[in-house]
DNA sequence: CGTAAGCC
């Protein structure tokens, strides 16, 4: 059945499709008359409260410029769907998006978070009659089966499994359909040493880009420098006069020799003073070198450990956001669409570092080394026991076990708390195993907890009481770090407990704009390096000393930033932070939750990466009841299921 | 079944 005239008017007014009309005018529009596309008129407009002449002449030209996204909505609604998703049909198909989508309403499925219900439920309102054996829902599937698997981390997925996930959603032959998906081209069929695999093809693409390029690279390496020849140590020491051991110093000499190799490691053994050591040598040989790193948070700390200038990877390709300017002005802006610096226009250092490597995905990766020209060498540091990347692959993983680039792996400590429990304790999760906790000196203290709602209380426990009265470190040096935002275990419920304690609010609330008080511990979600005077990089921690004049003023500790307006929306309370977030920091003293109802996301990554943030103090806060061994024991280490190392190979 | 970077 069409949905009304009217019925697709009011639902394309609330849905925020129409650029200039908000929430307040949208519910004005009725009153003034105005119902159906043809009331739309600049005289009708125009007598909507505070619209004059020229905003309703605005407001009328953004209406027609909306118009394929209307056309959308009312398709949406007779399928029953959010009209919402018009706005990213126009977005991701262009102006003809209807045209697109009335051939082929299995395309919907491109966009995130549609489900395989909803794409049948459109395909039924655009092509009536239509059967679910159609051709097109069949190839579609194919990517859709892919796209979900590579939310997962991995880039190929077996046969049989695709097979599987085709049948249980009815298609009656999914050899046909998987051969339908290789001839369209968005699928193709990757053969590993093990199985018969399928990639779709921008992620098989990648990873062979990664391949070559590493071929490249190593292939035209020239050495930079000399080799030096082993310096004299004094008698029993294994230290050069550079503060380098000489595993550290032979990975300044590999990244000095090869085109491409690797640094890895855990916290503490050194990684950085390696990097900065390489740095002074190359320049002291008269070579440039870039240093670049997957997060903001990472660059900005690569800078200050090798007083160098990083960026971002991103930053350092010169990203290039699309910025397709469609017929009526309305921007569209796509990052993902490309790079300036290619094989074209390569980096112009002789040597690239890239730090936080574990959080590199297949194509930044590819992206990265298309812009290295023959001769440059790059040394890929990181640790590939932490957190894995957002974007499918592995590639710190893959480069590490493919055996075909010098990999040098630090594993002495050399901090102070060396040999200490925390040490102990992150070396056997670093390997897979999670030995009973021995710190009477209460380094590491484990906390057990009956539910999540008991977690939070002892974590709140132990941030504003036990920790400071009984180990005297200060609150202000506790950081919380939880898998979760949600559930009462989670940043979100966390920080609230904790702001209570620790800062209540000293002002009765409608103080005005701001969520913070002076005092208030924030974390960053985004970059804003714009930000007066230093800016600050996604995931740093602070502290606001001023809320004044709509500008709040933190302290990150790498400097004072005044942050108003949009960069406002990107700080958020930030006494506990999540895993991810804390990646790349380190603190004092860290609190680790895992509530109960976070067990399913547990993994070797996610608790390592949380308890290596701990420097001198770890309470690790459990709700997995008293099987707290079991539970860390199959703690379940699944690789990323990638084609990189058999293409290297 | 929830996490999550980067870019204008």
């Amino acid at each position: 059945m069409q949905p009304s005239d009217d019925r697709v008017f009011a639902a394309f007014c609330a849905s925020g499709l129409w650029p200039g009309l908000g929430i307040t005018l949208a519910g004005a529009l009725a009153e003034a008359g105005i119902r159906t596309p043809g009331d739309v008129t600049t005289s009708a407009l125009a007598s909507l409260p505070k619209v004059g002449q020229l905003r309703a002449g605005r407001l009328l030209s953004a209406f027609i410029a909306a118009q394929p996204a209307y056309d959308i909505v009312a398709l949406l609604l007779q399928a029953g769907l959010a009209p919402r998703l018009a706005g990213r049909c126009v977005e991701i198909f262009g102006p003809g998006a209807l045209r697109l989508l009335k051939d082929d309403p299995w395309r919907l499925l491109q966009l995130s978070g549609v489900s395989v219900a909803d794409a049948d439920a459109l395909a039924r309102a655009a092509l009536p009659g239509i059967l679910p054996s159609d051709d097109r829902r069949s190839r579609a599937l194919v990517g859709w089966v892919l796209t979900q698997v590579a939310r997962d981390g991995d880039t190929l997925a077996t046969l049989e499994r695709v097979t599987d996930d085709l049948l249980s959603y009815r298609v009656a032959d999914p050899q046909a359909a998987i051969a339908a998906a290789c001839e369209a081209g968005a699928v193709e069929a990757v053969s590993t040493v093990l199985d018969s695999t399928l990639a779709l093809t921008r992620y098989a693409e990648a990873e062979r880009e990664i391949a070559s390029s590493v071929h490249r690279l190593t292939d035209a390496a020239k050495q930079i420098g000399q080799v030096r020849p082993a310096r004299r140590r004094k008698a029993g020491e294994d230290i050069d006069p550079d503060g380098l051991d000489s595993v550290q110093r032979s990975a300044v000499d590999n990244a000095l020799t090869h085109g491409l190799s690797v640094l890895t490691g855990g916290p503490g053994t050194g990684k950085s003073r390696t990097v900065a050591t390489l740095v002074r040598e190359a320049e002291r040989a008269g070579k440039s070198v870039a240093l670049a790193a997957p997060t903001g948070r990472a660059a900005k700390r690569l800078a200050e450990l090798c007083d160098a200038e990083a960026m971002t990877i991103h930053r350092m390709l010169g990203v290039q956001p699309r910025s397709d300017t469609d017929d009526d002005g309305n921007a569209r802006v796509d990052f993902s669409a490309g790079f300036a610096r290619g094989a074209d226009w390569p980096l112009d250092q002789d040597i690239v570092v890239v730090d936080e490597a574990s959080m590199l995905d297949v194509e930044l990766a590819a992206a990265l080394l298309r812009a290295c020209a023959d001769g440059t060498h790059v040394l890929v540091v990181g640790d590939s026991a932490q957190l894995p990347s957002i974007g499918p692959g592995q590639v710190l993983a893959d480069l590490i076990g493919s055996n075909t680039v010098p990999v040098v792996e630090l594993t002495t400590l050399y901090r102070q708390e060396a040999g200490g429990a925390i040490a102990r304790l992150a070396t056997a999760v670093r390997s897979g195993s999670l030995p009973a906790v021995d710190s009477p000196e209460r380094e590491v203290v484990i906390v057990p907890a009956r539910g999540s709602a008991e977690c939070a209380h002892r974590v709140v426990q132990l941030m504003t009481d036990s920790i400071p009265r009984a180990l005297e470190i200060p609150a202000e040096q506790i950081q919380v770090v939880t898998p979760v935002h949600r559930g009462p275990a989670g940043t979100l419920a966390l920080n609230a407990a904790l702001k209570a304690v620790l800062n209540p609010p000293k002002a009765p609330s409608g103080k005005g704009f701001s969520r913070f008080d002076e005092g208030d511990r924030v974390v960053a979600t985004a970059n804003h390096l714009e930000v007066s005077p230093t800016g600050f990089a996604n995931g740093e921690v602070g502290v606001v000393t001023k809320v004044a004049d709509k500008v709040v003023t933190v302290d990150f500790g790498s400097g004072p930033a005044e942050i108003s307006g949009k960069a406002l929306a990107d700080i958020t309370h930030g006494w506990a932070i999540t895993v991810h977030r804390a990646q790349g920091s380190e603190f004092r003293a860290v609190i680790v939750v895992l509530p109960p109802e976070a067990g399913r996301m547990l993994s070797r990554p996610l608790v390592y990466t949380g308890l290596t943030r701990a420097q001198r103090h770890l309470s690790i806060v459990h709700g997995t009841g008293p099987a707290l061994a079991h539970a860390v024991h199959d703690i379940r280490n699944k690789p990323r299921r990638t084609a990189l190392r058999d293409f290297l190979g």
